[in-house]
RNA sequence: GCUGGGAUGGCGGAGCGGACAAUCGCACCAGACUGUAAAUCUGGCGGUCGAAAGGCCUACCUAGGUUCGAAUCCUAGUCCCAGCA
């Protein structure tokens, strides 16, 4: 397997650490953003422009590509890498989010069905019906070819009556011993990672954590809903398996949310990469990213919307420190302008800019990790406003 | 000049005797956005008091009138549009 992990430096007093992750596409410096490109493309961007947004990885979904294009066509180029022309390392979602993601989106329930057996999904394209077992994850995974692939599983969702929680954590562990033993009957040269659920239920994530560890998963990582929806309960959730962390196991937060707040959140507990929807999704709907240089903090969740009628005259670009290729050229009158005429250069001038922004970020916070100036960075970053 | 149609909140445009402070769209303001069915979604949008329920005031070109009651009906005026000269 062209796949490993090493740490490089670990801060004093917290779980952050700085590591490199070894893949056949080439390393991924650590700690890492890994924008989201579910159907083969984070939206709005070209491989060229992620590249120059300091994107190292990007996160693709079963889910969605196993419906289009299909299987056929990416075995035929090889991956979803080579077909949307990314060459770096990849990481692919098993679908497994999907499971509660479309059930709490339908009205009536039916859109899937959840048995011991897998997920029967209707499409969400043309409504046909589609099995999803954690074989066939493991199947469709080897055909994306991404570097890193994730275990099929069925977060809780928060809404679950305690026995439907208990059901789905009991099923998630079963999934998962049934896609490490598929991944190792397939000898495919991918890293499974092994999902730790358990919600905000400390005994839960401890179990999950311990199941996980007990397979001997390649690498690790965060899921369920209580990751990503503010810091205060990421924080809660990865406190809860703290002291259990390997140190020598990449970990992954499945869509850690809450901005830079939640990423510093996330690292000093020591998430090594972390992927996420609202980053870009915020970006095209005008929320962009400002250093606390231009006035971002928490209390403004370190972002401006570019759509207020302030930025109307505003010559200056949406940061003055920033250097990402939106804020070297052009204004923030000008990117207000595209917004409310809804010219489509707008959107991708925002990705670039929210895309470059959480990679320097993290290109910072590993600096700041490797200088062992971890706590102060994050204090610079953090306590004001 | 004649004939016909029309004037409603920032704009467009419903309503055509009571359930109208007035459908809806745009604009505007505010908010949300987690492993993306998301260039999306939610709320507000005459003034004022109130936490809210709700109250009060001013309102559908202008001035009169009819009516218990008018954005809605009548009269006059002003302006706009279309067709014909």
């Amino acid at each position: 397997m062209d796949f490993s992990f090493e740490v490089s430096k670990k801060d004093k007093k917290s779980l952050a650490r700085a590591g490199v992750i070894h893949t056949s596409h080439g390393d991924i410096l650590t700690p890492a953003f890994s924008p989201v490109a579910t159907k083969a493309s984070v939206k709005t961007l070209t491989p060229d422009d992620l590249r120059a947004a300091k994107t190292q990885v990007v996160l693709g979904n079963t889910y969605h590509l196993y419906l289009k294009p299909g299987t056929e066509t990416l075995k035929k180029f090889g991956g979803f890498g080579p077909f949307m022309r990314w060459h770096g390392p990849t990481i692919s979602d098993s679908g497994g989010y999907q499971v509660s993601f479309l059930r709490s989106k339908s009205e009536d329930g039916r859109l899937v069905k959840i048995t011991d057996k897998g997920a029967i999904f209707s499409s969400y394209l043309d409504g046909s019906r589609h099995l999803i077992t954690p074989e066939k994850s493991m199947e469709i995974q080897k055909i994306l070819a991404a570097d890193i692939i994730m275990a099929f599983d069925q977060p809780l969702g928060s809404d679950y009556s305690p026995l439907k929680k208990k059901e789905a954590f009991e099923r998630t562990m079963k999934w998962e011993e049934r896609s490490f033993s598929a991944w190792k009957k397939l000898k495919s040269n991918q890293a499974l990672y092994g999902i730790v659920q358990g919600d905000i239920d400390r005994s839960l994530r401890r179990k999950s954590l311990k199941f996980v560890l007990s397979l001997g998963f390649p690498g690790i990582a965060m899921g369920g809903e209580s990751i990503g929806v503010s810091p205060k309960i990421t924080a809660e959730t990865l406190d809860a398996v703290a002291d259990i962390l390997p140190l020598d196991k990449p970990l992954h937060a499945l869509g850690l949310g809450g901005g830079p707040e939640g990423i510093f959140t996330a690292v000093q507990r020591g998430v090594d990469t972390f992927d996420n929807t609202s980053i870009t999704r915020m970006a095209r709907t005008g929320l962009l990213f400002i250093y606390p240089e231009d006035g971002g903090s928490i209390s403004n969740k370190f972002r401006i919307d570019i759509e207020k009628s302030k930025f109307k005259n505003a010559r200056a670009p949406i940061s003055n420190k920033c250097s990402c290729y939106t804020c070297k050229n052009f204004s923030a009158a000008y990117l207000h302008h595209l917004f409310l005429t809804r010219e489509l250069l707008g959107l991708r001038l925002a990705s670039i800019h929210n895309v470059f922004f959480v990679n320097d970020l993290m290109e910072r916070i590993r600096n700041s990790i490797l200088e062992g100036d971890f706590r102060a960075f994050k204090k610079y970053w953090l306590n004001r406003g």
